[in-house]
This record gives structure tokens, C-alpha cells and sequence, in this order.
RNA sequence: GCGGGGGUCGCCCAGCCUGGUCAACGGCGCGAGGCUUAGGACCUCGUCCCUCAGGGGUUCGUGGGUUCGAAUCCCACCCCCCGCACCA
């Protein structure tokens, strides 16, 4: 870390300038990012969106305002100790991540079989960087989301959730890893991300008094359905499943018992027990066959599925492989499925009457177990539901759509009492600890009641009464808002705080962070050791953020003087409500939303958010991030290599609303060869400057911070930080510059004056760079505590703005005459319009419609340059024109002269300016009658 | 599929809400010149096409439409990104 920046954090922390306490009658500022979840040290990603907030809190501590922005620790739920458990078991993929993308040394690897100590290893780098980047940070609140203090404040949070009727019971069908006996999400998943519980038809074929059950997403096809098929290698077992005798895998049963059916099991046997034997459909009454079918999955489902070779290709292909000999089959089994014929029920276009077989055909799948098989099946089924149309052989589904079919189909087997339904995943999905998943169905689970059409409204209601950033983001809301189910909110493992009144269960960790920032105004009590866990019971703490209760009882019941409790009631009074929060916008169909829905519910209206602000993800040189690629870049990493100042500046200008931000290293190249450049400027500039009294020049750079001021102050405001950050670092730049450039000798008052708000402007953005700048210039007091620049101090002044428009549009319409006339010339005559065509110009702008005739008649020597006139008006723009109008005092031909000498080192010509009119006039091509206000006649020789 | 956001002159991006000042801001890259012992950095200019007078032509995903006039408004279509839940 370098002097500069080591010598500034130390002096901002003796002085505690970013520990603010409640000050009353001072406006206050809360500003908050999400926590950052600690299995992984903190990335760009990360910086990108706390920097966003970080920016702007010191843009308002500037401002004003008593700023406070806190920070914690993200280490409840289950990833963390997940990742701590692969480590355990020898995954190197997950070994190789600590190391080489984290930059964990390996002695500390060692120790990541403990998830806290993992957690607290990230916790501790990851504070250090965002020190070292100067975030201006009030420490002192500080906390990890384990800490029994904060797991008091979520139990009285759940407590009184429950009791608002918020919180309800209910039973649902989820993906189940037996093995970790836990839900498994898709961040879970080695294989099936994206995958989730369907249902199942399960068709009961008799089979003697037994029923073979076959499962099916397809029943429309019952009346195609040629023969069944098992797995012979699997096991099966007779089993009594609600009161029926059952034929299903093994599997299967243990399956129907996660799913709350009444299961005994009877005797097992070998699929290839059932083999040659017939089952009755239903419907149809047709018998059929059990034949061997290879690819069937015991696994899956019931483990038995009837056979529709018409349409299905891995049944038809199944069956070429019996009749083919690819699959074993002793004769009398081969003999039947040589009788088999495809039976076709519905017709579809652009395909024979046999589909499967042309499918077959397309993909050139050499048996029932080969992979192509899975597309085909999926391309067949696409065209046959969008496009079939159910036949005749189909009986009573004749006439239908696929979709219609399946329904009807449905209705139809209920009715007959053959009609089963099971939960099963479409695709395989295995959990990361190599378990092989299926669906169970959780009893008494504990949700969040987003479908409360009350609560919904109310959560709209804080999203209406709050500023989001940008605009485009709020409708994202809303949907979420209206799209959002009940919630589960709590788990069976992971870190985290017990559910209250049913400890068996732990709050889910997107439910226990929707409201946490009011503890933020307690946790600087508790590291103060000023308050104990047990003192925090769901009284005090009603008492702490509702006011409600009484206090002198209260602060008896938990041993805590009464003053205590009500400064900590007065704590939250003074923060609250967070003024803005800013996240990724990812968040917003969980964590925001969540964040909008629980203060509708627990709070006030004046305690709701005020604001949101949403940044889009981060991208790596123009690539997804991604730890498994390999395109990563840590936090750390970035600080290290460029510099706080650097680094903050490169994020600030990477992107603005809800666009991706790109990080390339280029651009932070770029960015630190700009901030360390910005000293040897300003020592440079005022060197060359000068004393002397204020020119139009001066007035037009004075004026131009203002117009900078109030343009950044905006962004800020908006949240548009890309856009505030250029205007104060890059533009005000270029104005400088322009203006010594412009003036040669720059007056040295008027630079030091617009440095002294300059290195303001750009404090926010890169606050070492603006404190050593500062203490050069104005040699004590603090940058970060300064003022934010006022447009008092840089008064507007539209003529020496309209003056440097009128020079430039002459540099520039030359420069385009200069580039289209060949041959060397040595002089640039520049004729300023004669006052009767000024008058004429102002009178026709000002005229409306109608009355042009008696303008026209008003200014006869002036009519035949009504058309370029207009042209020009349209051309000048509302704004400059009226300027142009009002500005009575503005000598266009006194500006240019005075800019004569400045043009012609521009345009390496000699700059002779005259005045269309005036007598004496040199006018060797008779152009000067032609021209216009803001539009000389210029004529080379 | 559903929901949200986008597609702009080599690249990144501003403008679009509130139509004309838009060949279209700014940055990067590239080219020329200056500065410098040299390089880097820095400064100036140029960077769609044509043009010996400040002009003209063709552009803002595609195709229509509204309008005297559309990057901007309306309709349809194509493409990209994000989210879609027991998980941070």
C-alpha cells in the first residue's frame, strides 16, 4: 500500500471522520449495500456495486449531510459450509479455487474444513481491501450474520412475522439429495441445473391382481401404446401403495414413500422376471407385452413405461433392437416384438405416418441407448404438440390437439380409476456431493406469505413512494412483486439462526437479511460491549425500533439502564429509514424485493426505504465473470495492481443504469495514468499562471463550473456515477485545458479557484489523490469534509459563453474551408454581420408565424436573406438563439477581433477580422454582405 | 415459455422519455503534427462517403407506419443479456 494512501486512511481514522453518531438538527444519509456472502473473497464485482454507494456517500457527506454507511458479513446458510464439506472430502476443483482464484495460501486451505474459519479468512481479507480502497466505512457497526446479537434480531424479527400472519406452514414437492437429507438448489447441482418437479402420469396396466404402473408425461398416447417395457437388469417389487398392489422399480418405491404414500412393500424380482408377460391397457383394454427395454431408467419414476414406437423414437428404437438382436431376448420375447407394428394416432405434417421413424432416420441413432435420441425425442415432441392433431385411432381423443388430448386423456383414465400422479424430476439432476436426486414432498415447511394480495400491495406502495435508479428498473419490481409465491424461508442445515418457535429448522439466508439494516443502529452498541445478547429479547427490542412498551420496565426486565435503551431507541429514530440501497440487479427479484416486502410489513411508512439504486453485473474484459473459466478478479487483485485511487476511478467510469460493466485492465491502466497526472497539472498550470485582472476568457471557464457543478451534482443525485465521474474528472479536465490552451496566460486567481472546487468534485471518486491535492493547495482541513462545490462561486455568465461559441464556430467552419480549398493560403478574412442583419435576425426569431411579412417589410435591406436566416435559427438551436437574443450587450465583432490573434495560430492562417458595413471595408470576393449573426463570411486568399 | 433490460458511425458508449440545434457527446483504437536526446506520457488536429468555399450523399438491428420532418413516436419481426425460486 503506498505512503499516500496508508497517511490518509490513518489520518481519517484518528479523526473518526466516518463515525457518525446522531446529530440533531443535522440531515441525515443512510446508505447501505448488500452484505457480501464470505466463500469467496470479495471481487470486482463486489467493488463495482459498493462502490456505487460508496461514491455517493461521501458526495453527500460533502453535501452536508451526516452520512453513515455500514458494513457486515454475509455467513449464514448452507454454501459456505457446503464448500468447507467438499473440501473435507478431497474435492479438488473446490481446493483449486481457494488457491489459485482466491490467492489462498495453502497452509490456510488446511484450515477451510472448519466453514468458520473459512468464512472468517475471507471476512478478514476482505476487510483489509476495503479499508485499504478508503471506503469510507463506519466500522465501529461491523458485524458477521452469525453473531448471537444479530441472531436475537432475526428471531424477534421471525417472532413478530409470524404473529402479522406472514410467516404460514405448507407442504411442497422438492428436489431432495438423501444424502445431504437438504433441498439441493441449482447452485447445488453437479448435473440438471434448471430442473424442477413435474408430475407425472402413472397409468396402471393389470397385471393379474397386481397393477404394473407405468409412468408417462405423454397419456395422450394411450391409444398408440404397442407393448411395455422394464429394465431387465433392475430391480423391481410387488408392493401394496395406498391400498393397491403395485408393480414398480425399487427405486420407485422408496420414492412413492418421500412422497407421502402409504407404501409396503410385498417381494422384490428382477425386471427380467416380467419379461413376456402381458398387462392390460386401460382404455384401450388391449393387452401388451413386457419387454426389455434398455434404456428405461429404474431411477426414474415408476422404472416402467409403455412403448408408443409410432411417435416416441427410443421406443421404436428399443424395439429394432430386440428385432435386430442388439438386445438380448430369449425367443419368446423376440417373437413378440417382432409382431409389433407402430400403431400411428395422430397426423402430422411434413412427417410420415410414422414420425418416429423419420426422426430416426435424421438423427441416425444407432440404438435405444444412444444420446442423440434425447434431441430427437425432444424436436418430435415439439412439432407433435404444436401441430399434431389426435386421429381416429384414438377413439374418444380423435380431432384434438396434443394439448387438448393430454388433458381429455387425463380426465379419462381418472375416471376409470387407473389414473396415478407422481412428482419426479424431467431431467437427472445430481447434487454436488455426487448424489443422484429425486423429489420428495416436505411436510410443515415455513414460507414467507408473498402471495398475500394485502402484503403485495403494501410492498407496491414502497416501491411507488421510493426514488429508483435508474427508472427503467422499478417495473422489474413490480412484476416481481406480482410474480412472487410463498417463500420458504427456512432450512434444515447451514449456519444461521434457529427458527424461534420450531428450532428444528434454521431461517433461510435470503429471509434472514430483508430488514437487518436496522440493526446496523444497534451493532455499534454491541461491539462497544455496551450491549449483550441477552439483553436483546423481542420486549427491548419492540421497544428499540416500534417504541412500543414501556421503557422504565423494560430496561428492568433486562438489566440495562433506561437511558441506554432509549439512546438506542433514539439510534434507529435518527438513522432510519435507509435513504438508499444499492445492489446488483440481480437482487431484484429476490433480495430487494424481499427487502421492500418486510418493512411494508414490520415498519411505518416514514421508516420505508427511500431509495434504490441498481448497477448491472460486472464483465470481465468483455466476458461473463466466472470462476470456472478462470476469468476472475478478485478485489485485492485489482487494488493491488493499480492503486486505490486507480481502481475507484476505473469502476466509477465503467458503466451507468442497468447496463453490464466492463473491467478491463486497459481502462484502469488509462485510469491510473490519469490520477497521477492530475498534480503535476495543476503545480504546472498555476506555475505558468499569472496575476492579472479577469477577461471573457475567465468569465466562460467560471461559468463552464458551473454548468460542470450542477451537471455532476445531478448525476450524483441520480445515481448515474459513470456520467457524475466523467463530468468531474475527464470534462472539467478538458476545460482547463481549454482554457489554457485558449488564453495562454491563464490568469492564476481564476485557477485557483476552479481547482479548489475541482479537487471537490473529484473527491468522491479519488479521495487520496483529493486530499493530498488539497493539502497542497489549501494546506490543512480535510477534502473529504469539505464542502461540495457551489454554483454560487461560478457565477453564469452567457456571453463569455456565447463569445467562445461564436470563436469556436469560426475555428471550425474555417477549418472545413481550409480542408476543401486546395492551394496554400495565407489570410482569413472574417466579415461579423452588419448590425441591420443582426436586427433582422432577432426580430425574425422573436416574430411569431405570421408576422414575418411585416418583419420582412421592417428590414428591406435585410429580405433576401430571409431563408438563410431561418435556416440558421433552426440550425442555432431554441437555447442559443434566445440567448443570442437577450444578450444586448454582445459584440460579435469586438469577441473575434480580440480572438484574431488565437484563430490564426489555430488555423495557421492571419485572421483579419472587419465588420459587413463599416467603411473601408476589404471585401475582394464581395462576400461580406452574406453574413449572419453566429455565422460570419469568411473569404481566404 | 414468462418477466425485465437492450441492439447507435472499428470497439465501448451518450442521445431516445419531452421529434427538428444529429453525421450524431465522450472514451478507446488508429492516422498526422507538436513537445521530447529517444520512447512513454502530454498537447493539437483528423478518423462514414464525396466535395478546390463553410456544401452534398448515405447512416442509428430489420421491415412497415405516423409526421412538413424520426436514432427519437406507433406496429410487426430478428438478435443479445439478466432473472425464473427452497439458493447466495
Amino acid at each position: 500500500m503506498p505512503d499516500r494512501e496508508k497517511y490518509w486512511t490513518k489520518v481519517w481514522d484518528e479523526k473518526h471522520v466516518f463515525e457518525p453518531d446522531p446529530l440533531t438538527g443535522k440531515k441525515k444519509m443512510f446508505v447501505t449495500v448488500p452484505y457480501p456472502y464470505m466463500n469467496a473473497p470479495v471481487h470486482v464485482g463486489t467493488a463495482f456495486t459498493a462502490s456505487r454507494v460508496e461514491f455517493y456517500a461521501r458526495f453527500r457527506r460533502m453535501q452536508g449531510y451526516n452520512v453513515l454507511f455500514p458494513w457486515a458479513w454475509h455467513w449464514t446458510g448452507q454454501t459456505i459450509v457446503g464448500m468447507s464439506l467438499r473440501l473435507k472430502k478431497g474435492d479438488a476443483s473446490v481446493r483449486r479455487a481457494f488457491v489459485e482464484l482466491d490467492g489462498v495460501p495453502e497452509k490456510e486451505v488446511a484450515k477451510f474444513v472448519d466453514p468458520e474459519y473459512l468464512a472468517s479468512y475471507y471476512t478478514k481479507v476482505s476487510r483489509q481491501v476495503l479499508k485499504d480502497t478508503g471506503f469510507s466505512i463506519d466500522w465501529r457497526r461491523e458485524f458477521r450474520t452469525i453473531d448471537p446479537t444479530y441472531k436475537k434480531f432475526v428471531e424477534w424479527q421471525y417472532l413478530r412475522l409470524r404473529e402479522l400472519g406472514y410467516v404460514v406452514q405448507g407442504t411442497h414437492p422438492v428436489v431432495w439429495c438423501p444424502y445431504d437429507r437438504s433441498p439441493t438448489g441449482d447452485a447445488d447441482r453437479m448435473e440438471g441445473v434448471g430442473v424442477s418437479p413435474g408430475e407425472f402420469n402413472l397409468i396402471k396396466f393389470h397385471l393379474g391382481e397386481f397393477a404394473l404402473v407405468a409412468a408417462t408425461l405423454r397419456p395422450e398416447t394411450i391409444y398408440g401404446a404397442t407393448n411395455l417395457w422394464v429394465n431387465p437388469e433392475s430391480e423391481y417389487v410387488e408392493a401394496r401403495v395406498d391400498g393397491e398392489l403395485w408393480v414398480v422399480s425399487a427405486s420407485a418405491l422408496t420414492r412413492l414413500t418421500e412422497q407421502k404414500h402409504e407404501v409396503t412393500p410385498v417381494r422384490s424380482l428382477k425386471g427380467s422376471e416380467l419379461l413376456g408377460r402381458f398387462a392390460m391397457a386401460p382404455l384401450t383394454g388391449k393387452s401388451l407385452p413386457i419387454l426389455p427395454g434398455r434404456f428405461v431408467d429404474a431411477e426414474l419414476a415408476t422404472g416402467v413405461v409403455y412403448s408408443v414406437p409410432a411417435h416416441a423414437p427410443f421406443d421404436l428404437m428399443a424395439l429394432k433392437d430386440i428385432q435386430e438382436g442388439r438386445t438380448q431376448a430369449g425367443r419368446q420375447v423376440k417373437e413378440l416384438a417382432d409382431a409389433i407394428r407402430p400403431v400411428p394416432i395422430l397426423s402430422l405434417k411434413g412427417y410420415s405416418a410414422v414420425p418416429a421413424e423419420d426422426s430416426l432416420r435424421k438423427h441416425g441413432a444407432k440404438d435405444s441407448l444412444d444420446s442423440s435420441l434425447e434431441r430427437a425425442s425432444a424436436e418430435l415432441y415439439s412439432d407433435e404438440f404444436h401441430r399434431g392433431v389426435l386421429t381416429a385411432a384414438s377413439g374418444p381423443l380423435a380431432g384434438l390437439t396434443v394439448g387438448e388430448a393430454k388433458q381429455k386423456s387425463a380426465e379419462l383414465l381418472a375416471k376409470t380409476g387407473r389414473l396415478a400422479k407422481m412428482w419426479e424430476l424431467t431431467e437427472k439432476v445430481v447434487c454436488r456431493c455426487g448424489t443422484r436426486c429425486y423429489v420428495k414432498i416436505l411436510e410443515n415447511q415455513w414460507f414467507l406469505n408473498y402471495s398475500s394480495p394485502q402484503w403485495k400491495a403494501k410492498a407496491k406502495e414502497v416501491i411507488e413512494k421510493a426514488d429508483v435508479f435508474p427508472p427503467e428498473a422499478r417495473e422489474w419490481f413490480y412484476s416481481t412483486i406480482e410474480w412472487l409465491k410463498e417463500w420458504p424461508c427456512a432450512r434444515r442445515s447451514g449456519m444461521g439462526t434457529k427458527v424461534p418457535w420450531d428450532k428444528e429448522w434454521i431461517v433461510e439466508t435470503l429471509s434472514d437479511s430483508t430488514i437487518y439494516m436496522a440493526y446496523y443502529t444497534l451493532s455499534k452498541f454491541v461491539n462497544q460491549e455496551k450491549v449483550t445478547p441477552e439483553q436483546l429479547t423481542p420486549d427491548a427490542l419492540d421497544y428499540v425500533f416500534f417504541g412500543k412498551g414501556n421503557p422504565a420496565n423494560i430496561s428492568k426486565a433486562v438489566r440495562m439502564t433506561e437511558k441506554r435503551l432509549r439512546e438506542l431507541r433514539t439510534e434507529f429514530t435518527y438513522w432510519y429509514p435507509v435513504d438508499m440501497r444499492n445492489s446488483a440487479k440481480e437482487l431484484i427479484p429476490n433480495h430487494l424485493t424481499f427487502f421492500a416486502f418486510h418493512h411494508a410489513a414490520l415498519f411505518p411508512e416514514k421508516q420505508w426505504p427511500r431509495g434504490f439504486g441498481i448497477n448491472g453485473m460486472i464483465q470481465i474484459e468483455g466476458k461473463k465473470m466466472s470462476k470456472t473459466t478462470g476469468n476472475f478478479v478478485t478485489w485485492k487483485g485489482a487494488l493491488e495492481k493499480y492503486g486505490a485511487d486507480p481502481f475507484r476511478l476505473a469502476l466509477a467510469l465503467t458503466a451507468d443504469g442497468m447496463d453490464d460493466a466492463d473491467w478491463r485492465d486497459r481502462n484502469a491502466e488509462d485510469a491510473k495514468v490519469k490520477v497521477d497526472s492530475v498534480i503535476p497539472f495543476v503545480k504546472k498550470s498555476l506555475r505558468s499562471s499569472v496575476k492579472r485582472e479577469k477577461d471573457v476568457l475567465d468569465d466562460w471557464l467560471l461559468s463552464t463550473m458551473n454548468r460542470r457543478i450542477a451537471q455532476v451534482t445531478q448525476a450524483m443525485q441520480e445515481m448515474k456515477i459513470r456520467r457524475a465521474s466523467a463530468a468531474a474528472f475527464l470534462d472539467t479536465w478538458n476545460d482547463i485545458r481549454w482554457y489554457i490552451h485558449r488564453s495562454g496566460k491563464p490568469r492564476r486567481q481564476t485557477l485557483e479557484a476552479v481547482f479548489d472546487a475541482w479537487v471537490r468534485m473529484v473527491a468522491p471518486f479519488t479521495p487520496f489523490m483529493a486530499e493530498g491535492l488539497n493539502h497542497e493547495l489549501r494546506g490543512k482541513g480535510l477534502v473529504c469534509q469539505a464542502d461540495w462545490p457551489s454554483l454560487r462561486d461560478f457565477p453564469l455568465d452567457e456571453e463569455a459563453e456565447m463569445a467562445e461559441t461564436a470563436v469556436n464556430r469560426v475555428v471550425e467552419d474555417a477549418r472545413n474551408v481550409l480542408k476543401v480549398v486546395k492551394g496554400s493560403k495565407k489570410r482569413l478574412n472574417v466579415y461579423v454581420c452588419s448590425d441591420g442583419s443582426r436586427g433582422f435576425f432577432v426580430d425574425l426569431a422573436s416574430a411569431d408565424r405570421l408576422k414575418i411579412g411585416s418583419v420582412t417589410k421592417k428590414h428591406e435591406a435585410s429580405k433576401d436573406k430571409t431563408n438563410r436566416t431561418f435556416k440558421l435559427i433552426y440550425e442555432l438551436g431554441d437555447e442559443l438563439v434566445k440567448k443570442y437574443i437577450t444578450a444586448r450587450k454582445f459584440d460579435e465583432y469586438g469577441t473575434l477581433s480580440d480572438a484574431a490573434k488565437f484563430m490564426g495560430k489555430e488555423l495557421g492562417v492571419d485572421v483579419v477580422v472587419q465588420k459587413d458595413g463599416e467603411k473601408g471595408l476589404r471585401d475582394p470576393s464581395g462576400r461580406a454582405k452574406g453574413a449572419l449573426p453566429m455565422k460570419p463570411a469568411l473569404y481566404l486568399e
